[in-house]
DNA sequence: AACAGAGGCAACCGCCGCCAG
DNA sequence: ACTGGCGGCGGTTGCCTCTGT
């Protein structure tokens, strides 16, 4: 058990890939697919061990990956889903197209788990930090009724289940526009192979509706019910507010809110696309 | 300009489950 | 039933870059 018997083999370098290395991957993946893992290595022309290869192709090299900053509702999308999920990353990764479960996970603990904190919500539980507490149902025993397939339905149904976007984007004091503040002054570049990628996530100042901004507008959630196999820049403006009405809709429950008013309100619409995950997934 | 600390990210490690022999 | 190879996953580490002083 532990490390695969490829990585045993002298002569395996680790650390960062050069783009040589990328370069010799990528061509050998395109033209012959990767196949078995442990033989792309030699049959690349790569002194990596499989398992590296495979991860170097999943997280950078993949030709559908999207790369950039989070969007305003890609993070929501993933509290939500962490809310419902756990660490299971690569299920979260799975409904967010063009997204790793590694890039996902690295957001999370470096960026969003901050963010919740600052909001006064712990990160594990999605449960408020300090004396106030939400008459909410345990995350651990969803999550462990989701894991065994039963009530998953029935703890989302109730609306203080999932502490959620709503409270996290719609509290008093934030001020009007979008509370989280995308950084786009970093890690919106990518370095591989000196090509530079650049996505503009923000909308503090440009509003760009995210859909515009997800090249594989052909990547679908298959959301059963009522709304069954929107495309996925449909689902954004149909589930979530589209950028300019997120501004909208923020400014206005910031003015509502009152308690957990606005929260109940916007609470439908997560419901609607968590149950539908729970439909389809559990 | 130089340095230290913080943050972000790529990659590794170790474990698990599946499957073929 | 057992064993080893392999793919996949989540946790963690360490390097690099950025920011503040």
């Amino acid at each position: 058990m532990g490390r695969h018997s490829c990585c045993y083999k002298q002569k395996v370098r680790k650390g960062l890939w050069s783009p040589e290395e990328d370069e010799k991957l990528v061509k050998h993946i395109t033209e012959h697919g990767h196949g078995c893992w442990s033989s792309v290595p030699k049959q690349a022309g790569l002194q990596r061990c499989g398992k590296s290869c495979r991860l170097r192709w999943i997280n950078y090299l993949r030709p559908d990956l999207k790369r950039g900053t989070f969007s305003e509702q890609e993070e929501s999308l993933i509290i939500e889903l962490h809310a419902v999920l756990g660490n299971r990353w690569s299920q979260i990764a799975a409904r967010l197209p063009g997204r790793t479960d590694n890039e996902i996970k690295n957001s999370w603990n470096s960026c969003i788990k901050k963010k919740l904190r600052q909001r006064g919500i712990d990160p594990n539980s999605h449960q408020p930090l300090g004396d106030f507490k939400m008459p909410t149902a345990n995350p651990e025993n969803v999550n462990r009724a989701v894991a065994e397939n039963s009530m998953a339905s029935t703890c989302l149904s109730d609306p203080m289940a999932v502490f959620s976007l709503a409270q996290l984007s719609f509290r008093p004091d934030d001020s009007p526009h979008c509370s989280t503040v995308i950084d786009s002054s970093r890690s919106s570049m990518s370095k591989a192979n000196g090509v530079e990628l650049q996505s503009s996530c923000s909308f503090d100042g440009g509003i760009i509706p995210w859909s515009e901004l997800a090249p594989d507008t052909d990547a679908q959630l298959h959301l059963e019910g009522e709304s069954e196999d929107l495309e996925w820049s449909e689902y954004l403006q149909g589930v979530f507010p589209t950028p300019s009405a997120f501004q909208t809709q923020t400014q206005t429950q910031s003015q509502q809110f009152t308690g957990l008013g606005a929260w109940h309100q916007n609470q439908n619409q997560q419901q609607l696309l968590l149950s539908d995950i729970h439909d389809k997934d559990f």
